[in-house]
DNA sequence: CCGAATCTCTGACCTGAGTCAGGTATCGGC
DNA sequence: GCCGATACCTGACTCAGGTCAGAGATTCGG
């Protein structure tokens, strides 16, 4: 069986063996968009933002909470500052029915592992972490953006934040590259999105005819240990590359241990200072192998 | 995070990730009813079957077809033997419609694939089937069964004829045992269901007052590399524990080399032979901890 | 202060999915 | 050849889930 029917398959006895489960533990009595509607209006949440959540119709979801506010789960008020908008909030009963469902689902699944021994529970949840980590770096997608773009910025900003934070003597903001360096043939700013969300950004800025440098590699700390560091830069490594660039130096901190050990296991090597900002304290290069190389296998 | 929260978890993540793939490359066009039953034809089937395997009233089902009909997807004639029955069959069109909806979720799955590296691709295909096998384990039901009963034959059935074909000398059904022996005090037979499905078997029965011997272990090869063989032969010897059984005995054959195996690594230990059976090449024994041990855990 | 935009709500409508109660044809056993 | 069981079909119904068009309240920008 090849790979793709393989998880073809997997999917197929995963979503039945779910079905059985919450067909039995929590499809009872009340349907399922209530539930779901119970559990993310939380304590409270207002309406506008259910809606975008959930992705529901305005009508529809109206109806839904008109629904709870009937059966006395949920109570609905204004907004404070913005009178169009209402606060859904769950009442006392409200509040006492997401907890049992919740409980109800738990068992479900305290039921299942109780049946595997402790060491075959962990194998479970460790060969689901894998899954989960594989899928979510599979559904990241990297794509040249203009550097002075709002999710430029806003990667950047989030970089040069955590860097005054992990600096012993803070970051400047001036030593970002000028926006205006990363385009054309000069450059470039690549930013990784996770379902329309930045979730990290990485550029190169030439040097030279064919020398170029990495600059500002950043992943959001909610999608680090997904490997997204390492595809960051090979993107940048064969955006480079098609752009003549046959060379690739970068400078870095010894206080980003991480960036570190990804430059070292992707093949840079130390090579002495090739410029003068003091974050440099650190500097490495690689020789690229050429434009046709295919770095994703 | 607990367990049972980090399964949660995982199982949200996974059906939006799924969902979401399903919708874009499955849900257009077709009902999913439709889709599925379109897949489970096959190129032909009868409709008695399709009802069971799909889980659908026959009324719902003879609807379901009835439009398929009409769009010249589906014929249906008369089963030759029986003239109740009906066979559903692809047309040249239907089948059409079945490669199309199978390609486009291929491709759905392939391109997620695709922003994997090779190593990542294995990587997630082997926690998945690390997955699917704890699953079905865990679905897995132990319970004793009147040694007479159909499941109970089936299965000593299937038992039987798999060891004639595996023992160079064949395999005589007078060597099972005498249902009366596994009753009460004197013995047991457990059943191993895997959704209502009988998947394996084994039996303990008293040799004195505080010796047992363990009896046709078997699991029916669909069920195989589950783990199942050993889950049965724990909860025998728990069940033996619990009928003031102290001493577990067994015979088997040398070409039965995974059950050895299984024995070896389950604490028996090689003994003279204890009986005259010309199939207990090789015999065991294992000394039990007392009835309060816990064996699950 | 006006007009456009935003937010919620209601009513009308639709589809998919499925249940239930019969009815008809056929079969198997006697 | 009759009777009960089996297999199917039809019609009537329910429910969840969702869309669409507008109305009414409120806010925002100029």
């Amino acid at each position: 069986m090849d790979q793709v029917e393989s998880v073809r398959d997997f999917n197929r006895y995963y979503t039945r063996r779910l079905g059985v489960l919450t067909d039995r533990y929590l499809g009872q009595a009340r349907p399922l968009s209530e539930a779901r509607l119970l559990f993310e209006i939380g304590d409270r949440g207002d309406v506008r933002d259910l809606r975008v959540r959930l992705g529901l119709d305005s009508g529809y979801l109206s109806r839904l909470l008109r629904s709870l506010e009937r059966q006395g789960l949920v109570r609905t008020r204004a907004h404070p500052d913005d009178g169009r908008v209402r606060i859904a909030e769950l009442t006392e009963a409200g509040r006492r029915e997401r907890a049992e469902l919740d409980t109800r689902s738990r068992a479900g699944i305290g039921e299942l592992l109780e049946r595997l021994s402790a060491g075959q529970r962990r194998e479970l949840i460790d060969a689901q972490r894998r899954i989960r980590r594989l899928l979510r770096l599979a559904a990241v997608t990297v794509r040249p953006v203009d550097a002075g773009a709002a999710d430029a910025r806003r990667c950047l900003r989030a970089y040069a934040g955590e860097l005054r934070e992990r600096f012993p003597e803070g970051y400047d903001d001036t030593a970002l590259v000028d926006p205006a360096e990363l385009t054309g043939d000069a450059g470039v700013l690549l930013v990784a999105y996770e379902e329309d969300r930045p979730v990290g950004c990485g550029a190169w800025r030439r040097l030279a005819a064919d020398v170029a440098e990495i600059r500002h590699l950043w992943v959001a700390g909610p999608a680090r240990g997904l490997g997204l560091g390492r595809r960051l830069l090979e993107e940048l490594e064969a955006h480079a590359s098609g752009h003549a660039v046959t060379t690739l130096r970068l400078g870095t901190h010894t206080a980003l241990t991480e960036a570190i050990a990804l430059y070292r296991s992707s093949g840079y090597r130390p090579i002495p200072p090739y410029d003068s900002s003091p974050y440099h304290q650190l500097s490495f290069a690689k020789r690229l192998a050429g434009p046709d190389v295919s770095w994703a296998g």
